[in-house]
RNA sequence: GCGCCCGUAGCUCAGUUGGAUAGAGCGCCUGGCUACGAACCAGGAGGUCGGGAGUUCGAAUCUCUCCGGGCGCGCCA
């Protein structure tokens, strides 16, 4: 409906006497809007303010000459001048009836559109370290970057969900060594826990699989472990100390012994995570690995391509990449001193290495934490020829859990926290998606637990579904009357659709598109939720105002028609947002 | 100190590339079930859009500045 009348807008202006305008309009200065108030009509467009300096005219004298060369349209019933020039479109009811009809024709595909033309996007989320279970501020990012990739699939653009799994460096050495203690304990060993160890109690299932594959093989005596250690913390340096205990593990139990115990630990993390995900209804079209990436070569051809580029220098012994030649705020380092490359290092070539699998656009959806790291990507990907700008990162902020008011405290290697599998447990998957999608992803969002879970009017999660469920009990209800319902009659019948409120719930309806597109333009999931809740309540007011299953056979269908083009509706937003649409509730 | 995000009703938050009288939910007050589900609806009270300056036909929105909050600034990942 909008482009049609931004078109029709573009048509007047061409249409004007000649010398009105200076120069020929571009159709990108043309903007139509929905209006705020229905007393400016459906739509508006402000061209004529815009125009009218370079015109040389008063905007509304402006206007109405715009207004006097519009072609003749069915969609619009009329036009007006108004305010400060702004021109208000009135549509015709037909206009309305017609968006209806292309709701029940395209039904699940009603809203989608073409707006990315297939161009491919590499949508890349959660990507959280397998060395813990996820917990809720990675479920928002679940949640984001899943919704993000419905909405983004929905406007036409090739999307791939991407895992990103930083299974290399150090900290898979620490979640192997402190699987093998957990292991040492179910042996009968008795020595102290690393303070910085893997603490959590997620790490004892490790410990049991692995002893329950391999027995007491991998058993060693605390004493041989523990003897001539540093000392850990409070006292003692805690890095130090883990360091020393990781060399003693594989001293011990050899390299292949200690890596089968992080292959073990990394699987079973994985398959965790995996299964999380899942469950929460967020997939992946591939689960990428950074020891795969290194092990392809990829970093050492991003290296070298740098090196190439003269983007490289070596100072104190490690290897530099010049960022700040290219907006970083500080130079990077790529090759530590001992020899072994950065997680930057692998990250600018895993970037590089998606712009060479023909990913148009990246995207990454991360936690608020890593906003400086954005900066250095994009410098490492313009030092390699790439654009700048293909590269978006959105941040997510913080989650604060409350309970009733209070808040939750949350320690990242604390052994307690709060994880992804204890929220959906405890609030369930569409309360925790809808929750996790209503504010924006830039705002930090104080999650209720009890508000989540309350099934009383204080909790928004019910408010749209129950929509879906009404109109679904209103066909049963038909059904118990022994009537049933005629499509091609409603369709053919919606100019008796005259009520104020039949009037709203229309045109809440065609604004669908619109929303749709928005959200995925914007990134913002929660664009869609406020216009679903929106529709719902358009849906409530005219149940509340009006019955459907009315004698007259063309009023009831036509009334049918509409409320059953909202459920579509809702039920097509419902999905993109992973949310159940019930037929009941 | 530098960088990123943010500040809108008592609370939690929307507010489109700058548009017309700044909106919603909760809470509070009033009213609505012998009509398809009251997990609902209708109405009301409630605002210096953090403060100040600027840009212009027009600013919650853009610029500057100050105040307040969150996060980040490693040869960790």
């Amino acid at each position: 409906m909008k482009q049609q009348l931004e078109q029709l807008v573009l048509a007047a202006l061409n249409n004007l006497p000649g010398g009105l305008l200076p120069e020929a309009p571009s159709p990108a200065a043309i903007v139509v809007e929905r209006t705020r108030d229905t007393q400016h009509g459906d739509f508006a467009t402000n061209v004529a303010l815009r125009l009218a300096k370079a015109a040389r005219r008063k905007p509304r004298e402006l206007a109405e000459a715009i207004v006097a060369a519009l072609p003749v349209n069915p969609l619009v019933a009329r036009t007006e001048v108004a305010g400060a020039g702004f021109i208000n479109f009135f549509l015709t009811t037909n206009a309305y009836a017609q968006e209806l009809a292309t709701v029940h024709e395209l039904g699940e595909r009603y809203g989608r559109s073409n707006l990315g033309q297939g161009q491919r996007v590499m949508l890349e989320y959660v990507s959280a370290n397998p060395t813990g279970p996820l917990h809720v501020g990675h479920g928002r990012q679940a949640a984001y970057g899943a919704t993000l990739a419905n909405l983004l699939g929905a406007v036409g653009f090739d999307v791939a969900r991407e895992y990103y799994i930083n299974d290399a460096g150090r900290q898979m050495d620490i979640l192997a060594v402190s699987t093998w203690l957990r292991y040492l304990e179910i042996c009968g060993e008795e020595l102290p826990f690393p303070a910085n160890g893997y603490r959590g109690d997620y790490v004892r299932p490790l410990a049991q699989k692995l002893h329950t594959k391999l027995g007491e093989k991998l058993r060693r005596p605390a004493t041989a472990v523990l003897a001539n250690l540093p000392v850990d913390a409070p006292e003692g340096d805690k890095e130090a100390y883990i360091d020393a205990l990781m060399k003693r593990a594989r001293e011990l139990i050899g390299a292949d012994g200690f890596r089968e115990v992080l292959e073990l630990s990394l699987a079973e993390m994985l398959t965790g995570i995996q299964a999380d995900l899942a469950e929460f209804g967020v997939v992946f079209d591939r689960w990428y690995s950074e020891r795969a990436l290194s092990d392809s070569g990829a970093i050492d051809r991003a290296l070298a391509r740098l090196e190439a580029q003269g983007r490289l220098y070596r100072q104190e012994g490690a290897l530099w990449f010049r960022a700040t030649e290219f907006g970083d705020e500080k130079d990077r380092v790529v090759v530590r001193e001992n020899g072994q490359k950065t997680y930057f290092a692998s990250d600018i070539a895993y970037h590089l290495e998606k712009r060479e699998l023909g990913f148009e656009r990246l995207i990454d959806v991360l936690g608020a934490d890593h906003h400086g790291y954005i900066a250095r990507v994009r410098a490492g990907l313009i030092a390699m020829g790439e654009p700048g700008d293909c590269l978006e990162v959105n941040l997510i902020q913080f989650v604060s859990l409350f309970r009733g008011g209070e808040k939750i405290a949350m320690g990242k290697r604390e052994a307690q926290f709060v994880t992804l599998r204890q929220l959906r447990e405890e609030v369930g998957n569409d309360a925790c998606r809808f929750f996790y999608l209503m504010r924006s992803h830039d705002q930090p969002l104080d999650f209720d637990l009890e508000l989540a879970k309350s099934r009383t009017n204080e909790n928004p999660v019910y408010y749209i579904q129950y929509a879906h469920a009404r109109v679904a009990s209103v066909m049963k209800q038909l059904a118990a009357r022994e009537l049933s319902f005629d499509r091609a009659e409603g369709l053919t019948s919606t100019e008796l659709l005259v009520g104020s409120q039949e009037q709203a719930v229309l045109n809440s309806l065609a604004r669908y598109p619109e929303a749709l597109e928005q959200s995925a333009v914007n990134r913002a999931p929660h664009t869609l939720v406020h216009y679903l809740r929106e529709l719902a309540n358009a849906l409530h007011t005219y149940y509340n105002a009006e019955q459907f299953i009315v004698g007259d056979a063309k009023l009831r269908n036509a009334r049918l028609a509409l409320v059953l083009g909202v459920q579509q509706v809702l039920r097509n937003g419902l999905t993109l947002l992973g949310v159940s649409a019930p037929e009941s509730m």
